[in-house]
DNA sequence: TCTAAAACTAGGAATCATTACTGATTTACA
DNA sequence: TGTAAATCAGTAATGATTCCTAGTTTTAGA
């Protein structure tokens, strides 16, 4: 099937270009929809697919039932954290390394590699200290 | 919310102690039922999720939409096929210092990390190659 | 510019993994 | 054994995502 020019497609892919906390769906949905009353959410499910088939964004499945979408192809980490949710990039040298090691040791093919960290960010874990000093 | 023994989550729990393949939750509930006709897939779901958060068992979730749950906790990373879905094992040695560096770039706290790769396992790639032999 | 085919869209229905609810049963412990 | 809390079976509800269909837009070529 070849890919066909359209507005809708273009305004989602540019909107997500716009943003760096890995947007899911329905945020996508909702704010594309400012512009475009009429767009479905149908339509940025199956473009947010087409762009991730094409290599042009990727798609995030960080472990809460809702997938994310990421105009930064390049290869690096995630950080999700487990009290506010947010998601962060994080870039780590090593990345190359462990993909060589992997091949090293795996008999089979590897294209890819998704790694996610889990914990608590900045804010919750100084938001947890002030709750610990208020109770003590 | 103490803990009480369960007839039934023992044996999901056994159940998934005898297996390598990293099943999902129906599979077990269809294995369990072999035993327990009368289990249901709830009790299932909550008995894995209870696992899960004491820490005996891991829950995955490869991005094919149904989570997979593997009894063994050590810290290793997994492999997982985009031709036949298969989910294997695969550790590597380079996995703490790929935490230690996460830890020293990150501002907040790491408790968890989870790598996937994906590819093609050995069979699919021999099968594809036996495709490509017949059609040339 | 006109036209036809192919790709695309809006809107809504369908899917399906997982969770929530409810009344009955089992477990722990005095 | 008696009792309260945890758990269960069965089923309904949830919610993210995909599928379906009729109509619209885009593209390529005359």
């Amino acid at each position: 099937m070849a890919v066909k020019y359209s507005r809708q497609r273009q305004v989602i892919y540019n909107f997500l270009m716009s943003r760096k906390d890995h947007p899911t769906a329905d945020v996508v949905y909702q704010n594309v929809r400012q512009e475009y009353p009429n767009i479905s959410l149908g339509t940025v499910y199956r473009n947010l697919t087409l762009l991730t088939n094409r290599g042009e964004i990727q798609r995030l499945q960080v472990g809460d039932g809702v997938d994310r979408f990421d105009a930064d192809t390049s290869r690096h980490c995630h950080f999700i954290c487990s009290g506010c949710g947010c998601v962060t990039d994080l870039p780590l040298d090593c990345m190359e390394d462990m993909l060589a090691d992997a091949r090293k040791k795996f008999d089979g093919r590897i294209d890819r590699q998704s790694t996610y960290f889990y914990g608590l960010c900045r804010d919750c874990l100084n938001h947890s200290a002030d709750i610990s000093e208020r109770d003590a």
